[in-house]
DNA sequence: TTGTACGCGTTATCAA
DNA sequence: TTGATAACGCGTACAA
């Protein structure tokens, strides 16, 4: 074995011999919900201070198999929004002694073998964030592992192995709809992002059809291959510029607000029109940028906070399935009033 | 000890037998520089692929006191340029199966207190991603754990325990300077980030020495507390709304893009002027945004695929301190000429 | 090239 | 409330 130089790795035997009692009292002084004496923990927990010793997590996840290790998986980092909900993911489960394993899974294939290196680490869960790829795939996956639980995170799930926190799209979708019907627009043009995505998150149809319901005509709609405000921009110019000023669309809907900053970019500075007064411009997801007062993006905010409650009570035991949570529309001035 | 399902927990042993080998045969060949045949290895690797077999890292870990896990700190989610680093860091790192723990750390306490978490998940090295926080601290925890390499990525570091990588932040604040000077620029306005941070950096400094030996003169400065567009945009309306015309700089110097896209939207949309007309504005990093038609950010890209490289080289062994690494100069219309 | 004790640091389970 | 045994799955060192 190779010797290490004195002091590091301190075990719970040092500390167990420092107080004169058992390894497993030491231990026990770290559980929370132990039977012990509370003047023997403090004895430990002072012991330990001292010596600097942390249980060994690597030995802990070995003899108990709960890691307190989950994996977060992301295939965008580009996307403003998914980086709010990582920063509140890490947060929250960092709160709760949870460790995160971030996992980048550009494509498909990344994410496959990203579950199986996960599983080799031996997480506890698995928390894909809004991911692109199909589910069958990852279903595949799963039932060749041993994966406990996975969570698709904001996003719904049709698989019957994956747990779905997120959103409600469509009641989100219904106010945004009704709060440009209110403004008075006529003529709006849908925005949806890559083909995969937009039919999990009903926003596109909820819109369509809401605006159906009321208008009695289906708005037409665009699509980008990817999340992003340069695709968006270059996809409305490429698409709005030779139209005559009467065939514009008064209010452009976005899918999410990657493409609304570039919608409304689109609008100023590809077709030297005005927002709002032109054309408006809706997002969705409320990310920094859109606050800005040269944005002023109107957009809905997802319940970032209570998601997050939502897979922590699920990480600990509960399966508390509440179904989508409604957030909250977020009306700025690049609706307003024509 | 809790029965698990059949099928669920295929160890070594599992697959020796299987293959009528012993379970080191087995390890042998899951190892690179084994000696073992390669009639055995493939023997073996069939059998563990049938029978769902991988490795345990947790366990591989404990045994050998090498995790190959690091831990990535980050202090700042709302900066763009944080997060590609993340991004082309997860993907390197992956590439050669570092497995990431990423760690939200916004204040200094956390940051101590992640280390230590590191430390019980084993990590073979922590990466701090341009953080805010004083370094002493970090060393005093340094000491008194076992973690083998800290890494201080994306800034310069005082501590002798930490290794630094990062870009030749004085070579390309000198070619910027020089080019902003080469358009004509007369009246330049300095924005920095967070004193702490912007120290480290020596983008001010080599600024304002270049500038003073080319002009006699020493540009104004001004500073925020965070590097976020909100906050730069607040700050540059409220310090030149009221100046006479002939006042105002000629150009904008931001420290980074974060802090540039405030500046252009507060020269647009809370001075109501041009940009590059009337105020040029530059940046540093390139982030996506800059690269829209509607900011078109001169700005300097820093050399991220040859940083993560030589981390990688770094963490396999190789101690190659080559010193900050040169970026490129990225010359849009932010700055066009006068 | 292949096989074998032993140890890594902890926890589950039972006994005292 | 405390102590003790037997795992957890694999790596190292050495022997065969």
């Amino acid at each position: 074995m190779a010797k290490r130089p004195p002091g590091e790795s301190v075990t719970a035997d040092a500390v167990a011999k420092k107080v004169g009692l058992s390894r497993w009292t030491v231990a026990r002084a770290f559980k929370n919900d132990a039977s012990i004496s509370i003047a023997t923990r403090k004895t430990v927990l002072d012991a330990a201070e001292e010596l600097g010793y942390l249980p060994d997590l690597l030995a802990s996840a070995l003899a108990s198999s709960r890691s307190r290790l989950v994996a977060l998986l992301i295939d965008d980092f580009e996307n403003p929004h998914k980086l709010m909900m990582v920063e509140a993911l890490t947060k929250g489960l960092q709160s709760k002694s949870w460790d995160v394993l971030l996992v980048n899974t550009p494509t498909e294939a990344h994410a496959s073998s990203a579950l199986l290196a996960a599983r080799q680490r031996r997480v506890d869960a698995a928390i894909l964030i809004g991911m692109y790829f199909a589910e069958n795939e990852i279903s595949s996956v799963l039932s060749a592992s041993r994966l406990n639980k996975v969570v698709v995170f904001a996003r719904t799930s049709e698989s019957d192995d994956a747990i779905s926190i997120c959103c409600d799209d469509v009641l989100a979708m219904t106010e945004m709809t009704d709060h440009l019907l209110e403004r008075g627009y006529r003529k709006p043009l849908y925005v949806a992002g890559p083909e995969t995505i937009s039919t999990k998150l009903m926003r596109q149809e909820t819109f369509m059809s809401r605006w159906q319901d009321k208008r009695g005509v289906t708005p037409p709609s665009a699509r980008v291959a990817k999340y992003s405000p340069n695709q968006a921009y270059e996809m409305l110019v490429g698409r709005l510029n030779d139209l005559p000023r009467e065939e514009l669309p008064d209010v452009i809907v976005c899918e999410n607000d990657a493409l609304a900053i570039g919608a409304i970019d689109a609008v100023r500075y590809g077709l030297g029109l005005r927002v709002p007064q032109d054309i408006a411009v809706s997002g969705f997801d409320d990310i920094g940028l859109g606050a800005l007062p040269s944005y002023g993006l109107t957009t809905y905010r997802q319940p970032l906070d209570r998601m997050v409650q939502a897979l922590l009570d699920l990480l600990d035991g509960g399966n508390a399935d509440r179904g989508p949570i409604p957030g909250m529309l977020i009306i700025r001035t690049s609706t307003a009033q024509k």
